[in-house]
RNA sequence: GGGAGGGUACCGAAGCGGUCAAACGGGACAGACUGUAAAUCUGUUGGCUUAGCCUUCGCAGGUUCGAAUCCUGCUCCUCCCA
């Protein structure tokens, strides 16, 4: 049994606990079995719910069972915690299908083969549905005292708003308190992980715990994952980053952590990697002594994309990666070329177009690269366009035969990152 | 129901008869510097067949040689009073 809460501790994943003081010393006696909740607001999860994720992997390593609870039926209620509005409900189908989506997610990280600390994943709307309405308004609701419900932050904040607070979202707590008494009843669970936002919901469950089994359980929050500047860590301008690579492609998500900040970096490798203290001492050294080697952006890009898309995964973003950083592309076989940039959006064009010559302004805006024509030959004038990573020097160029990379296609660029495939067929 | 103000480009916000494709700020894009970081600096930011042309200032009409600017109707929003 390894000592989960110092390895924890050091790495500044502990926020909050209910029991500072008892925690590392129950936690080291005996196997415990620990969950943490996920909603199912997507057919995939993204680098937020990375977090709690490694959490369960964590306790699980240091020789625990960790329950992953998907909330089906939650997520048809919706956490009023952290939102200043009111939530759209979820239709039960697509609650079906984003649970399936999680589920394959979580299986990569967690062991659900592993004998006594196998991993778990259960919904809670399996125990949900069958509970009547009065029956829980009798059983469960019974112990919540409305006054306490209305001092917890995440209803305060909403009463005072204009936005408001439903019944329904009112009762969200309820729902995720009466989640661990059943995880405890059917599994023994007595520890509810969580982000720091969820501190409202995870006392909620342990006071419940106590009033309905008079059972003395656990809750330890973890930090939620910002960036120095306060904006959460997995958001760009395109939008969210995604462990599905349906949604984000493997190359996508390692060029994320290869660019996240000098600042997050160290952040990131404590919370989302396995590596030691001391790699991860070692590389603050190197990162202070040498920021421009970005040793720790890559390792962590390596460690977790390897974590997430697997070694083929994590492959195939860092060839992609060498070429497209990488000096001029030629000589590349299609084959090669198709499979480095697997991920980089592409078009086709007739190969009679190639033999006219395609003027650069034009295939700027056919592989989406530039919004207008106009945008295009600013680009260009600006020197930020690239064909096969060589600049265009002017905006009269046309692209020929000459210009393939390899046999069919050409890599234009926009930019500094902006990559565009340009394939020409018949 | 009464009164007041307002809808301008991605967002905020000037302009109130011609010199308006429309100030300024933010964002975004490109460049320089760098380290695929941050900060900073520079340029660009309606479209096109680009010395020019076309379409834009809530919508529809009108006045005028000429309208984002004036008039009429409609519509939406904000605030105040009931």
């Amino acid at each position: 049994m390894q000592d989960i809460f110092a390895d924890l501790q050091w790495r500044g994943l502990i926020h909050q606990t209910t029991a500072d003081d008892k925690l590392p010393q129950w936690l080291s006696g005996e196997a415990r079995t620990v969950y943490a909740g996920f909603d199912p607001t997507a057919d995939s999860l993204h680098v937020g719910s990375l977090l709690p994720l490694m959490m369960l992997r964590r306790f699980q390593k240091a020789g625990h069972r960790p329950i992953a609870l998907v909330g089906g039926a939650t997520g048809m209620i919706g956490d009023p915690s952290g939102k200043s509005a009111e939530r759209n409900l979820l239709s039960e189908e697509q609650l079906a299908t984003n649970i399936v989506g999680i589920e394959g997610q979580m299986r990569k990280l967690l062991n659900f083969d592993a004998g006594k600390t196998s991993a778990l994943l259960v919904n809670n709307n399996d125990w949900m549905k069958e509970f009547s309405y009065t029956a829980f308004l009798r059983d469960v609701g019974k112990n919540f005292p409305v006054n306490v419900m209305l001092n917890k932050d995440s209803v305060k904040s909403r009463l005072g708003s204009d936005a408001g607070l439903s019944y329904t979202e009112f009762s969200y707590m309820l729902l995720q308190a009466y989640d661990f008494v059943h995880l405890n009843q059917q599994y023994q669970c007595e520890l509810q992980i969580g982000g720091s936002d969820q501190w409202g919901n995870v006392t909620a469950g342990i006071d419940l715990g106590r009033r309905m089994l008079g059972k003395q359980l656990y809750g330890i929050t973890c930090p939620l994952l910002t960036k120095s500047d306060g904006a959460k860590m997995g958001k760009t301008e395109s939008g969210a980053i995604y462990l599905s690579p349906d949604r984000t492609s493997p190359y996508e998500f390692y060029q994320y952590w290869v660019r996240v900040e000098d600042d997050d970096v160290g952040m990131c490798l404590r919370f989302l990697t396995e590596l030691t203290e001391e790699e991860i001492k070692s590389l603050d050294l190197a990162r202070a002594a040498e920021p421009h080697q970005r040793a720790s952006q890559k390792r962590l890009a390596e460690e977790v994309t390897k974590l997430i898309h697997g070694e083929a995964g994590l492959k195939s973003a860092k060839q992609a990666t060498e070429i497209l950083f990488g000096a001029e592309i030629a000589d590349l076989s299609d084959k090669e070329l198709q499979q480095i940039f697997a991920d980089v959006p592409s078009v086709t064009l007739p190969m009679a177009r190639l033999n006219g010559g395609v003027p650069i302004v034009d295939a700027l805006v056919e592989a989406g690269l530039s919004k207008s024509k106009g945008e295009a030959r600013r680009t260009v004038d600006q020197g930020g366009a690239y064909v096969n990573n060589q600049r265009v020097e002017s905006v009269e160029k046309t692209l020929s035969s000459s210009d393939l990379a390899s046999e069919t296609v050409i890599v234009l660029r926009s930019g500094k990152k902006k990559y565009s495939l340009m394939k020409f067929s018949g």
